[in-house]
DNA sequence: TAAATTTGTTGTGATGGCTACAATATTACC
DNA sequence: GGTAATATTGTAGCCATCACAACAAATTTA
């Protein structure tokens, strides 16, 4: 029995959010060789230092962007030869929404220049980023409609229209507004307040909260 | 810019079947330390000679039990420090169910005292085996109701009685005949064949085809 | 102060899937 | 022809989804 073989391992994040009304991902410019200048999923390799490999996201995702203190799922393990011209490397993809208004880009020294990046405007991805990206769309399309993640795309407070707002945003398509609060209510993971908001010359809307913070399928 | 660490990368399967009207997990009885004599699901390191991942439980699943040929669905990485003493090691889980009666264990050499294993009565595991088992038969259950994954565990024609007991082992609990005949017809994935099975002194059942025999989810 | 404007909020009827439940059909055997 | 044993099939109630429209509440304006 020989040594095993060793490998870079690595992790990437498709970070998704909502700004002014069309879907955002998180992706940094890089600064090196390979694919230098071109856009790229954040991420980068795992440490001995990193316990897990979430705390390696997490971490990878700090460094180049800023973004702190969010709930990353894991999607899938992508280790074809081939997919870093430098050598074999073996990454697995995490899933995340976020509050674009909740964190400031760039504010690590080693950060990468992040953008968020229209994701209809996406062009070619570094490695097999772009890969990544299209299969992460679907799955947050999967999990927006199966599960609490949304919460995290959203303020404390919110009024339903806007968290319809980015359900349509990240399906791509119009709800309706009456089938979608009966949807929404009957899992019951909301609480009315008793505070409105005031968006114009109309009717104001209830501010509605989380009952449950955490993340939970349903 | 530091060159960046190198670790092991290993794939695992967790390989179901149902025998006798129980659900089986296939495991190894592990010949060398760690956790030596120990159960195990097959799998092992990625080696330089593997494409891709799937390539790697593949071949290792061969080289370990002497199944082949089958499709794995790929669930999740593990890479917690300390789940493997010898050093870091980050796992990719992989499920998969066959037809028990397809294969024959143990036919290659290096394979590790492979056997079917009583999901019910698996006790502790090797490395944080448990928790891949655990994760993946809550998957599996999931799966059946979702995909065409079943076919693979059924032999190419079948009796709907037969079907209807496969599913019932892996959810652990019995299902309505005419409910269960009605949901599995309205995916129109089977075709009735013009043979029956005679299995005693009563009316014999129909025999039944998958259309297509891919993995196709619902 | 009343009418217009704009968005928030809510209900109903049709449809389809899921669940619970039982009678009839077909074969071998006697 | 009767018995035993499993195969096969339908119906009614409930719940989720979908399409669809009227009323409520706030400001502006005439």
């Amino acid at each position: 029995m020989s040594e095993p073989p060793k490998h870079c391992v690595a992790t990437d994040a498709a970070v998704f959010s909502v700004v002014n009304g069309t879907l955002k991902i998180l992706l940094i410019k890089r600064k090196y060789d390979p694919f230098k200048g071109m856009f790229a999923l954040p991420g980068g390799f795992l440490e001995d230092t990193d316990k897990s490999l979430n705390e390696c996201v997490k971490r990878e995702l700090y460094e180049e962007t800023g973004v702190d203190n969010i709930f990353l799922k894991m999607l899938h393990a992508y280790g074809d030869v081939g997919r870093d011209p430098r050598g074999r490397v073996v990454t697995v993809a995490y899933l995340a929404v976020i509050n674009s208004s909740d964190v400031e880009l760039n504010k690590t020294k080693v950060s990468e220049n992040a953008e968020w990046v229209d994701v209809s405007s996406v062009k070619a991805l570094a490695f097999d980023h772009s890969t990544i990206l299209a299969e992460a769309l679907d799955e947050l399309r999967h999990e927006i409609m199966d599960s609490t993640i949304v919460f995290q795309l959203l303020k404390k407070r919110f009024t339903l229209t806007e968290m319809q707002k980015s359900y349509e945003v990240i399906l791509g398509k119009p709800l309706d507004k009456r089938n979608f609060r009966k949807w929404i209510k009957q899992h019951d993971i909301l609480f009315a307040t008793d505070q409105t908001k005031m968006e114009g010359v109309h009717r104001p809307a209830r501010l509605y909260e989380f009952k449950d913070k955490r993340y939970k399928r349903f």
